[in-house]
DNA sequence: CTGTATCCCCGATGATACTG
DNA sequence: CAGTATCATCGGGGATACAG
């Protein structure tokens, strides 16, 4: 099944596969660039608090509200961490009580391209995802 | 300098951002696909050892190896993760001592595309996030 | 060679209370 | 409204030893 496969990537994937295979022996895995991005990727709340901001600029409190159940704590911190990296921007308005809006940076905007084609992979593939994992558990299950 | 900007990406942004507002009004956040996923492109290894894979299938010593600094441990866990979600494909050869590869499925060869692109823009703009962060930081230490 | 079993630690995250 | 401060928790991940 995954055989038959190979021939359909094998295209893309030499060409990919050079690369990493030259990546991986440069001894890329301290301080890289792309851990560094996947990390903050990778985080819980990043993401979502990007996508939020797709299509316009938030205050704290929409945000706190859009992105399901964030507490004030973790969306300040990933806020800061997304500001620090240039991806968004904060914008304090000094009335009383103070306003703060989040928009995105072009920076930001640009990372939403290869997000959005990440996220549109989930989607697409994620009822293959979900039948792999039956067919594995049920087969550790027979064991 | 961001105001500018966002006349080049609304075009882009309308519908990306029209998308994730529904997204997120249809309140995704609990077992979502896309979390699903991010969870998994965000652990420490996944991403190193799918690409490690792009090339060609490797033994578990080989991805021992050119993952760099990955524990036994964590690569095995790892890789049952990528196999149980169907983007790994686990081989065993009978001999003693006993020989296993891993290959990516074509699953496993069609996530490295958003994957690549994400890489991609890791490594285009990594300077810019760089740049940003001395920004902030001496900013920061200005107070 | 290819793992498994344990123990342990630390950082990410949550809960709650407080502040300008 | 928009945070900050503090404490508590929980799980990811490393180190090490053992096993088939």
């Amino acid at each position: 099944m995954t055989r038959e496969h190979e021939g359909n990537h094998a295209a893309a994937s030499e060409t990919v596969g050079e690369h990493f295979d030259a990546w991986h022996e440069a001894g890329f895995a301290e301080n890289c660039p792309v851990r560094d991005v996947l990390d903050r990727i990778g985080d819980k709340w990043s993401v979502l608090i990007l996508t939020a901001l797709a299509r316009e600029p938030k205050r704290f409190s929409a945000l706190n509200r859009d992105v399901g159940d964030i507490s004030k704590r973790m969306l300040t911190q990933t806020l800061r961490s997304l500001q620090r990296d240039g991806l968004v921007e904060r914008t304090v308005y000094p009335t009383t009580p103070p306003t703060v809006d989040y928009r995105l940076t072009e920076l930001g905007h640009s990372v939403l391209e290869p997000l959005t084609a990440l996220i549109g992979w989930a989607e697409a593939r994620h009822d293959d995802i979900r039948t792999a994992r039956h067919a594995f558990d049920e087969e550790a299950e027979a064991a």
